[in-house]
DNA sequence: AGGGGAAATGACAGCGGTGCCATCGCCCCC
DNA sequence: GGGGGCGATGGCACCGCTGTCATTTCCCCT
């Protein structure tokens, strides 16, 4: 067996198959206009090389990469990691792939390092998730490149691009007003990092609910954390060295909580009995601590599904409409999910 | 300002700098022959055109993608997302990008999917963890493609490719003897996913440590879980209703072992005063649960990162050399953590 | 019978770079 | 003084595919 061992191209197929190149392009991309017979043979002539299309020759004919970028700022944890999962879902099942860049969105050259991802590797779409999705850099830099994106929990909802996101506040609110309701009065609160919008919407929200029961948002009881683990010990010890410590502890994240159920734990308090506790993401984190944890469940891998699929309905109508006006903005459906961390207020002694 | 405003191509950078196409090409690749004087004109011409080389073109012509692919097979958990962090790290540094692909290893067209990834996207390079790390379909189809691979916690080296690997037998060993010492005779197990090669080596290394230390292997002890929380709550909850019950129990992994604790916590044992736990990883979760847990810390950021070093020294040195042989293995230190879930076991009463 | 249009196919020029080879000036050295 | 070698530059084919437009065939309608 003789003949040239390198892959095959779409012209070895079109020889063999006795057609035009351009014909064999027609079957490969499922365009209209090929006779049965000619889709057949082509098929024939496709598999029997193995022929696989070259997806940069491809991509440069077309100036479509079928490039996905996940763009993202703090590689934290399992959100980042169900994002992915949601997305991957999603591009291989309509033919995209996935590239992710980490983008340090506090480095000088945000700008530079922005760039070159979406310009050099030509992606036909971005997702962004926090805290790149309010970096206002990299937002000028798509519209600039005229890339369409999409922006999962955005700060606040743009004209120029859709977004998923769940209503934070109201999770925040409701899971505010469960300890309100088991009774307490002093709860705790630890905020996530400064610069995410998560932390303001769930600040808000607790703030809001405590206001609405007619509690007074008292700022010995908040406490600034990070979203990490370590970042809430500090915070976890001073709420509950106070003389006067709050019977509840709302923390803006499991990671956060789990700090707090540690701090109670080393005190030997037993929970929920002298301390309820509740966190927010329901991380896989939250069932495996002990107590479990309550706290509100993002439907996390739904929305970056949802997300691929707005970026991937806008992809397939490339040329027609720019933006569909209005964009959508989608929100999901979030759950509050009442575990064994939190439970009535100890009676006064 | 009239003048074309799609994007400027090395054309107009040429034509801008009053060079050849060519000596644009040589600047840009940082090739040598190219006088300072010349090179100078041309990094203003590029900066000032906001030139940015198309990668797709790029690729086409050099056969080069500047892509690297990580293939894995279960989404699951902390240690795909480290993995990625450690790749990521040094794609950055190295003008690479990363592409992820999930393959499901169990699907009737893993040959298919494997093969279009590699093929259509020209990967250059491929980073393969469990359970895909062993999966002779996909390391054949990598052969067959002579795409270079690295393959993260092998089965066993191979002679074809490099493998970066911690000594999981020996770790198991290690954290085995720890629970003998402290006296422990009776240490439950409960075994991984069955596909898995960390499944054997740790349970290997467990045995052989009851084993040299006279202890026999008791099959009653040994429950076969799937490296998930679910999966292990049956597990521990059969060892832990024997008559006879372990005073020790040895999770394939901290996930795992959070079942047990929290099984524990549900019979009101008190930990680890009663039962001495431990898991393997070192996932972010062993030090957030009570008692933190002692563990088996994998280095799997540097692992990654080792292994894209590995993979990016080869391809820098693409057509030299195929493999240099032998063929790099690296084997990196993993560390016991000794924590708060391991105490002497509670005296016979 | 002739005009019009849809279906089916092909020819060909790029897309934006890189690889290979040719060219040219210049210095070194016998 | 002429051959040899190296630094510096440019010319051009080509990577593998798609977009555009032309062409051919065939069928329907007036």
């Amino acid at each position: 067996m003789a003949g040239p061992d390198r892959k095959p191209t779409i012209i070895d197929v079109a020889r063999l198959a006795g057609a035009s190149i351009k014909t064999v392009s027609r079957v490969i991309n499922k365009e209209r206009y090929v006779s049965p017979d000619m889709q057949e043979r082509i098929e024939k002539a496709v598999a029997e090389l193995g022929y696989q299309p070259n997806m940069m020759a491809r991509s440069l004919a077309s100036e479509r990469s079928n490039l996905i970028g996940h763009l993202y700022g703090d590689a934290g944890g399992p959100y980042t990691l169900e994002i992915q999962v949601g997305l991957l879902n999603r591009c291989r099942d309509h033919g995209y792939h996935l590239m992710i860049e980490e983008i340090d969105y506090r480095s000088p050259n945000v700008e530079q390092r922005a760039s070159a991802i979406v310009n050099q590797m030509r992606l036909d779409g971005v997702v962004l998730t926090a805290p790149v999705t309010d970096n206002p850099v990299v937002l000028r830099i798509l519209e600039d490149a005229g890339v369409p994106y999409v922006r999962v929990t955005p700060q606040q909802e743009s004209e120029t691009s859709p977004s998923v996101r769940i209503d934070e506040r109201q999770a925040a609110y409701t899971l505010t007003q469960h300890l309100l309701a088991l009774g307490h009065r002093r709860i705790g609160f630890i905020k996530g990092k400064a610069n995410h919008t998560a932390t303001i919407l769930r600040y808000t929200g607790y703030c809001q609910a405590l206001t609405d029961a007619g509690v007074a948002v008292d700022p010995v009881l908040v406490e600034q954390g990070e979203f990490t683990y370590a970042s809430a010990v500090p915070c976890a010890r001073r709420l509950l060295d106070q003389h006067n410590r709050p019977t509840a502890i709302f923390a803006s994240n499991d990671e956060m909580a789990a700090a707090v159920v540690a701090e109670a734990h080393n005190r030997s308090f037993s929970l929920p009995a002298q301390l309820s506790v509740v966190g927010f993401d329901d991380t896989p984190l939250a069932e495996m601590m002990w107590p479990p944890l309550t706290t509100v469940r993002q439907p996390v891998r739904e929305m970056a599904e949802a997300a691929a699929d707005i970026l991937i309905g806008l992809l397939s109508q490339r040329g027609k409409v720019d933006w569909p006006k209005p964009v959508p903005h989608q929100v999901l459906a979030h759950t509050i999910l009442l575990r064994q961390s939190t439970a009535r207020p100890p009676v006064k002694g």
